[in-house]
DNA sequence: GTGTTATATGATAACGATCAAAGATATGGC
DNA sequence: GCCATATCTTTGATCGTTATCATATAACAC
């Protein structure tokens, strides 16, 4: 690998001069010597060394990028088809910037702090973090973050969220349900901290409107890993008779499901509906095709990036907490239920409740 | 940030004695003054600065880690399923050995060594790399490589293949689909430079051990960003009439195109039959459900970097060309045609011929 | 007391790039 | 010729870590 040195002592000059040609600092350079330079740069197709950069400078030109670790058959998240569509968008736009990218998708926090901290990277974008992780990270790195698909606590500051109007896409999506006459409704969440929180409340808001009002035994909070165990399956497959409509809360879970309980005989949408939240490529292959609530990851994961790279470079700061866009996409895994079905209910909304909409 | 530097400054000793102590280098140092220095260490929390590390030493403790960068309409081929379950597995296997890993999914062969260059990595995963464009990276880079999913010059040395059965797998699929009557079977693949080259063989040879001759107007060359443009789509619907099956290098294209078919009212498998190779978890979901060739993804991404740490440690260099095994796979998405429909041609295969098998 | 070995520690120079400040050269005005 | 200014170039320090080599001290044998 040839060196700044190596150029400078071939053309009797300094380093520092090489150094300003290569940074198109020309006006401090003669013509004549840029051009003997840079004809050396491209003989040689010369590469700097970035760990001696970051070395000098305060910035290494790297990114970290965090996903929860979550194990499931697939044995990485990267497989939900949400998050690798995402990431991939997030690797585009980092590379098309002049960044680098680091992956980590360890549950250990601590180690994940320390890979930071080691390649001082220049910031962070983290997807799916856990609240007190988040702090944790806080308290020793300093540098700016973005959050993605996190609860965005207000008493942190110097980080930005890249979210979803959540609370409204959960709305939507219940009323959805609610005006094909779904009244027993299961709520299917990850953990009740990050966005399935907010859409949670958008739920709720949707009951209140039709005068209903949400159960905690219809909350199921779903681990990962219960997806994969048959048990759990079983379980929920036993939970499901108490039902019309699942609402889940990823695509991925819905159609997994879907998949499990069809094999066991279950007709969807006749038996039990379905709804999911991504809409990912799968949503519209399988059958029935599934009704969701649309959001655009690769936007998603360019704003993030580009918002990122504004706080590193200490441009003005946007937006604290950006809401993305959804829209509710009906396919073909919500039944409609006749009135007589559930003849003791009105299908109207009461008037004069909050709407459940966003701000 | 505190460094070596400080610690020493604090002690009142020497930045090497400190450094060695970190090294677990304690034959040097007395149990007094590693008692001193751990103490510390644990207080302040020091994590090491790997930019200067990789200065001194020959060493970053990054690998590479290429994709070829398909654009399809989720924008990135981090989308795949299979890609994506390999790449994260990849992931907690380099993380897990204490490497770090640095991901690249740009067609610019150029910025790609750039890249490897300037942070000096270790070692690289080239994942569906084409063959002119390794020989590039080679001339440029000397560190060891670890390939999947290329095709493996013989001519180059010092890297290792880690692959699959490909042969066997396209050999078995194909006797399967002859055996169930087939004999108008159309073979999709992507490229012939990498794998799919080799599997086109085994197709060859199972046709050969029936007495049929491979014809190359049967051979339809895939690109990627076809399956989103509809004209190719339709193109490709207009020549299914010519067969009753389709042979798929990839389940991902398997399905898109299911979905796509029988959209346009063609039925599955009655109508045209399919068949995926990779078993993701599509597969198992979409119905029909796929017939198609299982491998480990996870495995494989654990054993490629396994190799890459091996050579890069100069421990014993691993088998030149590995194969992990394939299975053959029995779903829905075949049709049995009976003898009557072809009744020109036997459905016992010929004696005395190559079986196709590898090696 | 001398020499040998082992143990513990320090001084110094890399590694490759950047930056501030100082030095060198050329140009112009008087 | 002298000084001022502008243009170009070099010197030397710095970033945090590691490696090499040298030094200091202690322990031991003879």
């Amino acid at each position: 690998m040839i060196t700044i040195k190596d150029m400078a002592d071939m053309l009797g000059i300094s380093t520092t001069t090489v150094s300003n040609v290569i940074h198109g600092k020309t006006s401090e350079v003669s013509q004549k010597t840029v051009e003997k330079v840079e004809k050396l740069l491209k003989e040689y197709d010369y590469v700097p060394n970035n760990s001696a950069r970051s070395l000098t400078q305060k910035c290494s030109k790297i990114i970290g990028v965090s996903l929860k670790g979550r194990k499931d058959q697939y044995d990485n998240i990267i497989a939900d088809p949400f998050f690798s569509v995402l990431l991939g968008a997030i690797e585009s736009e980092i590379r098309r910037r002049g960044y680098f990218m680091m992956i980590y998708t360890s549950d250990d926090i601590s180690e994940l702090i320390r890979n930071i901290l080691t390649w001082n990277a220049d910031g962070l974008i983290l997807l799916g973090i856990l609240h007190d992780d988040f702090v944790k990270i806080k308290s020793r790195y300093k540098n700016p973050i973005v959050l993605i698909d996190s609860y965005a606590p207000r008493d942190i500051m110097n980080y930005v969220n890249v979210g979803l109007e959540d609370e409204k896409g959960a709305y939507e999506m219940t009323v959805h349900l609610l005006e094909r006459g779904h009244r027993r409704i299961a709520f299917l969440a990850d953990n009740m901290e990050g966005v399935d929180y907010i859409r949670y409340i958008g739920h709720q808001k949707a009951l209140a409107r039709y005068g209903l009002k949400a159960d905690s035994k219809d909350l199921l909070i779903i681990r990962a890993e219960m997806m994969e165990r048959e048990a759990s399956m079983e379980e929920l497959f036993y939970l499901s008779r108490n039902y019309t409509a699942f609402m889940c809360c990823s695509d991925y879970w819905a159609v997994l499901m879907m998949s499990y309980f069809s094999d066991r005989g279950v007709r969807i949408p006749e038996d039990l509906s379905f709804t999911g939240f991504d809409d990912v490529l799968l949503s519209r292959i399988i059958r029935p095709a599934l009704t969701t609530v649309r959001q655009d990851p690769a936007k998603r994961g360019r704003l993030a990036v580009d918002t990122l790279i504004k706080m590193i470079q200490e441009e003005e700061i946007p937006e604290w907490d950006v809401k993305l866009p959804v829209e509710l996409v009906v396919r073909d895994s919500v039944k409609t239920i006749s009135a007589y079905g559930n003849p003791e209910r009105s299908m109207e909304p009461e008037r004069g409740i909050d709407d459940g909409t966003d701000e």
